[in-house]
DNA sequence: TTTCCCCTAAGTAGAAGCCAGTAGGTATTT
DNA sequence: AAATACCTACTGGCTTCTACTTAGGGGAAA
């Protein structure tokens, strides 16, 4: 994917809801948030998007949440016009915009799958999903803040911090830091984690 | 969209999770859920699709849920395969595939919003959805049981009975029957309910 | 260094889950 | 036709889990 490169600082926005959606984006470096703002005013997150991960392109004419950088970020901004032209003739980019589609799909579900079930489960599963798309080292790196994680998670903060630390007391979880969590190997085997206690 | 029409008999299956997505349906008469069965044996129910209404449709080469008649229902099925050729050149057909997936998206991330309110908001959100597609018959309809409600929300269908009571009591709905609902209109009106206390 | 978030800890209160039990309607059986 | 089982919906009591509140400590940014 070639396009424009652009930086973003922290806690900047990249484009907001309900915007005409005339760009789509590549993140380079960084990580970035998509979220929608409720009328009693919780923010919340939809996605988390890490380096390789595309957004921005929600298959409608505007975009349906708002986008900030979650930290110092690098992405590469592309013309959605042109790429859906370009599309008709290269039949691969048509696929790999059907592609993106497709997973932007199951994201949305597997996040819908996170919601009905416990604290400690949603974040297992936060905490799966992420050694899943991270750089394949033990210690999964977390840009987002606690808060970040919350609003994801339709928990609240003091709930995923208690989860964390409960999850490293039953050996589920090492926190390296507050930002640097390892998994034990049994929950990144096991689908899924039955009993804990 | 022209197609074979099929019936399919109350609570059969019209696919499987992981088939391989080689059709789509929409709904002539009817109504049909989509779902997943989670490890832990829940049911999450993704979507009910009331006639008029595309579905199956996944943006991938496998469904990602399985899906069954609510009701005795009619679809009509077409080949997806042929339909995206035809795609390629039939201009408005491109466009309406895309609108029905941009349709989607926007549904999960509804369903991801209800997901995170009280037992109270998400059915009235839940009501106010039906209301919005229904037939704009003052009563809704609902040709799904309590516990398919309860699995589309992540309550239990007690939760679900509990609060349908309630909202009767509020004077917020009519329980003419318990399948057919009548919102009164300050909540149909204004796009959220703060305090009905 | 210093400030300001960010994170963690602990106790209380409320909301939803779980476990019965009841009632009404429909289908099946005898 | 009566009796029975079955399915669906509603209600009450108790339990559990998570939100809310307050407080304090620690680390990153300026």
């Amino acid at each position: 994917m070639i396009g424009t490169p652009m930086r973003f600082a922290r806690n900047t926005e990249i484009y907001g809801e309900e915007e005409a959606a005339e760009h789509l984006y590549q993140v380079t470096s960084g990580a970035v948030r998509t979220y929608k703002i409720l009328e009693d005013g919780r923010r919340q997150i939809g996605a988390f998007y890490l380096p390789g991960d595309i957004f921005g392109f929600e298959a409608g004419d505007t975009h349906i949440s708002s986008a900030e950088a979650i930290c110092e970020s690098q992405v590469l901004m592309v013309r959605r016009s042109a790429l859906m032209i370009r599309a008709i003739h290269e039949k691969d980019l048509a696929r790999q915009l059907w592609d993106a589609t497709a997973l932007e799909l199951r994201r949305f579900q597997n996040h819908v799958m996170l919601l009905i079930s416990s604290a400690e489960q949603r974040v297992i599963g936060f905490l799966r999903d992420m050694a899943r798309r991270a750089t394949k080292n033990a210690a999964i790196e977390l840009p987002m803040s606690r808060q970040d994680i919350a609003d994801y998670l339709g928990l609240t903060i003091e709930t995923i911090s208690r989860t964390f630390t409960q999850l490293e007391q039953k050996g589920v979880i090492s926190l390296l830091t507050s930002r640097r969590v390892e998994l034990r190997d049994h929950v990144l085997f096991h689908g899924f984690v039955r009993n804990l206690d």
